[in-house]
DNA sequence: GCTATAAATGACCCGCGAGTTATTACGCCT
DNA sequence: AGGCGTAATAACTCGCGGGTCATTTATAGC
């Protein structure tokens, strides 16, 4: 409806990609991969579906993108938090959780997640490079820390993958929470109260007493 | 090709319900609710797609009741079992988590999780219903027990939900793993191992101290 | 300004799958 | 036995959406 003469469209080779990929992300996000309208995506990022494909092969090379994108600088920052640190392994939890719980929310990684665990069957591809880019390093990263705290008698001995699950489950359960139950009527969650209480209730049970026979 | 005379189909009135389900929940769990076929579930049931509308409206009813069948009785019975405990909170929990472990891996639980999940913005109402049958009343049986544990100075104070997703989130991180990341590459999760390190890891963060002095 | 290039469009195609319906045939009932 | 009510079928419709392509139009270079 542009009556004053502005053109219809511009050449933005540079800028589309960009754009596609977000609007796709938010449509993704919202209805899942077999749901989403490459219409509405195209419609989002201000462009026409014919334009989707001048960048992009297929739908579902969209969908990887979207993930790749969303994804890889929240993991890497973590990872390089996690490893920097140096003090006692209690100190170090206590900023972790917090830190990955923020993040975690305020990007739009749970609704990855969400995306992720929905099409897992459907796009096995998908699941995969979440899993080797994402989830593996992060797990290999905390047992890791979990390990050396053992060997130095800070923390107590366990399957240290398990005690990486007893960390973080809680975490993962609220973010799915808030995604999935809130919107329908569940109880909201405060994932930064339930990381600072969690982490002491976890610690608890990780930490070697210092009393303690064993 | 039955040559030998028998008859086409049979008249099973009674029956059919629950074999349509049955197949609707195999479906379902495979390829979740937008790209499963209802050709599909109508062959694998050994019935023509048609009778399939004899005895559901849509196939978003069917998935309702696929729902409905498939995860009614676990909950019930483990609210049951929790609330005839008369012991300490320790050795309820004890029991409870493993129970809780086992059936979700052994009836299809694990899958109608993932597909609530995958689905939750398209179907809010199944959502809802989750959250209404499902998670609140296991989620309130649980704080409650907390609730009453900390009353009796068994349990260390704060949030009793929070302690509530301290005890299970890890659990549901596990079903969640080997539901999603197993299938392509994940390392195995042993969820009877899991349930059994992290009872006694959030034990040990949830009870409160013998020697201590709060 | 004019032209060549390629970014972008939007109308189109076509297969697929949810839902419908005219027809068939099972099996109870007398 | 045979007739009737209805369970069940199978071929159908029809709209939707992923993907295509001939055409339009911005813009860089001369």
């Amino acid at each position: 409806m542009s009556v004053a003469g502005g053109p219809k469209w511009r050449r933005r080779k540079e800028a589309r990609p960009g754009e596609i990929v977000a609007a796709a992300f938010a449509v993704f996000a919202e209805k899942g991969f077999a749901a989403a309208r490459l219409d509405e995506i195209a419609a989002r990022a201000g462009v026409s579906k014919g334009a989707l494909y001048l960048y992009f092969e297929t739908k579902e090379e969209l969908f990887h993108a979207v993930v790749r994108d969303a994804v890889a600088p929240n993991v890497a920052q973590v990872r390089a938090a996690a490893e920097a640190f140096e003090g006692p392994f209690a100190d170090l939890v206590r900023a972790l959780l917090p830190m990955m719980a923020a993040r975690i929310a305020g990007s739009g990684a749970a609704k990855v997640v969400k995306m992720v665990i929905g099409e897992s069957r459907n796009f096995p591809a998908l699941a995969q490079h979440w899993h080797d880019e994402v989830v593996a390093p992060t797990l290999s990263v905390l047992s890791g820390l979990i390990e050396r705290a053992q060997a130095r008698g800070e923390v107590r001995p366990g399957d240290p993958r398990v005690h990486a699950f007893s960390l973080v489950g809680p975490l993962m359960l609220g973010v799915l929470w808030r995604e999935v139950l809130e919107p329908v009527g569940g109880a909201p969650v405060d994932l930064q109260a339930l990381a600072a209480q969690h982490v002491e209730t976890a610690l608890g049970g990780l930490l070697a007493r210092e009393g303690a026979a064993a």
